[in-house]
DNA sequence: TATGAATGAGCGTTCATTCAT
DNA sequence: TATGAATGAACGCTCATTCAT
């Protein structure tokens, strides 16, 4: 699942030393996904992803051999953490390709507005990231993309849902779910709440459901 | 309609010399923003502006007193450019509310794929913006947004659309339409029309047409 | 008396023409002595000289080779006008060599707070202009410097002044009355006079008046 | 004392590694003075300052700023240190108020010419630096001054001197002092003890003493 | 492990100078 | 004569990267 030669994973096989690295390095990654996330890849130097730490810029190369790497292995991580919970997300769900598809969709929204509040915008232009980055942007789309996949077209196949082309639909749902946290920042709670269900309402639309 | 204190339009009643410095400084401007729109604002230096133009980054300066006020310009020319294009398409349509959607909608398209590769991105994400270029963009975005909001309006009063709600169905369409230059990067011709029509089919669902 | 190639005097035997350029390139002198003195050499761009002359920068190069002759030309231009000026009001005094170093003195200082605000600054630190210059600034000060040495050494031959040494006493006073247009700035009329007075009389103290 | 938030005394309290800091601090902060006294701010590139150092430009900016924190620190370095060395001999002095200037006077041109050899020039034209730098000096002049200031009124009092004003001649001694180091340029040994005489038997004329 | 220090390339910007018109 | 345009070198500054300790 990794493909930037950084193990971020924490295995517990390993010495107690290894450990307390790789929590070391998940704490970095987090410090970088969300600096990277709120003002883009080119507008965070070294020296801010350190002061944030508290550390200084030198130590950072003990962990990631380049700024380039530690931008890739913050993508991979915060993008394969967020996929897993999706994922797990899905798989406690019931009911009609339609109710679930809406919880999904509902789900994402609300996390990445609320938990992670920029970090769709890794994966909104991935041009601007270097060659290096954009195939682990890839990768994590497509399993992203996968889960959103499978459903809608569970639902095409049961008739539940019509849609121009599942690509096409997919698509403009990542597109507006990516624009979300732009969108609504700064809304919490009820206020948060209603948008989301109005942003849900609106792309399920795109599956052939009739606005309420 | 520009605030950048840069005359970019070609005002015939000036003196021949006054016209040139006009066409110059267009160029540039063409130039500048389809670099911006490639690889972001950050990622793009004077001297790759100057390069592509085969001039000295020094001499960018005779036209625009700073990188800042060169990206305002961009903006400001490249968006009015274009919504005057689609104000002037829309006031040559006749016809049902939803046939001169689908014909915005897919004009919008194809011109972005076609004519500005990449200019989109510059009203994606207007926080990677500095300060000063969010205002520009902000005030273009609420002209263009009035095309499309005018024609929903129009469509939902007269019973032809259902929307859950005006501005999430705008906001999702332009969200999708801005990313279509990544899309459809490379296609031409047939390909391209048969890709903007899918989407121009799926967009249409967010006004509740339903798939054809 | 000029050194810099450049002729500031307007000759009348010379054409019309020759007579308007020279008009022209004591404008221009003036205005840069003025921006000179006001900023120092190395703060003073050709556009500024330009801009107080509503003409382009290129247009000085048709009259100054580079900004190092303006330079030049400048202070010789400013200097020697301002010599012959002492020189002239020296002709015309009569009586004691203390009055009519007193007169000097105070014609001097009132001059350079009065009518050349910063000028003197020019003399103060010749370290600061490049070799060129230097020179031009020596030839000058040997000249104004005479028309001070030829009282004091008047007086002191007489018996009416007592100094330690002539050079000295001369370093002093150009010294301090170098100084005094950064000292009396603002200053006017009455003020004005009542502190040049007050300079005067502590000046004459160095050729042995007492104090009064 | 020190207002530019640099640092400038070496503090034996703090760590060796802040010892080595401070000693770093100092040595380009004398660098820098002397290149500013030599040649002006304006003049002075931090290439001039790095090259001067045998460091690369970018390093000064681990212990600075800016270039315009750097002029700061370096004239508040230099002109307290002064102060310091003034005001200590001064406590060390006895005898007649005419004495003890005498004395402070040589001390001052003496340290002058041969330990800040440019240094005093940094006083001079306080117009020609930035506005922040310019505070800086006038606070320094200010407890320089007062040095000068206290022994020329205790002798004005006792019937030792008289002058005009104590402040003119106060500036005209400064302005003296400040220029020795441009007109003793060069000179060591007897012949600048015997400059700097000369020069204080010509200054202690400006509180009445009369030429030997 | 982590730090302080240094480097060197690159950036945005300024400006003296040149030149075709 | 004068202008508009362009150049190129330099400047202040930033930052990813390296390295001795």
């Amino acid at each position: 699942m990794t493909t930037s030669g950084v193990d971020t994973g924490v295995d517990p096989s390993r010495g107690r030393v290894a450990r307390k690295r790789d929590r070391r390095v998940r704490e970095i990654l987090a410090v970088a996904a969300e600096l990277f996330g709120e003002r883009g890849y080119d507008a965070v130097s070294l020296e801010d992803v350190a002061e944030r730490l508290d550390v200084t810029k030198g130590s950072l190369y003990y962990y990631f051999s380049s700024k380039e790497q530690l931008g890739t292995a913050a993508i991979e991580t915060l993008g394969s953490e967020w996929t897993d919970r999706l994922a797990a997300l899905l798989g406690t769900l019931s009911g009609s390709a339609s109710s679930r598809l809406r919880s999904l969709i509902s789900e994402h929204v609300t996390v990445a507005v609320r938990d992670y509040p920029a970090a769709l915008q890794l994966f909104l232009v991935p041009q601007r990231w270097p060659e290096s980055q954009r195939r682990a942007i890839t990768t994590l789309r497509a399993r992203h993309d996968g889960l959103f996949r499978g459903l809608i077209e569970e639902g095409v196949t049961s008739g539940e849902f019509r849609v121009t082309s599942v690509p096409t639909a997919l698509r403009c749902m990542h597109a507006s779910m990516s624009q979300s946290p732009v969108w609504f920042a700064g809304l919490r709670g009820r206020r948060l709440a209603d948008a989301v269900d109005e942003l849900t309402d609106t792309l399920m639309m795109l599956v052939g459901e009739s606005a309420p």
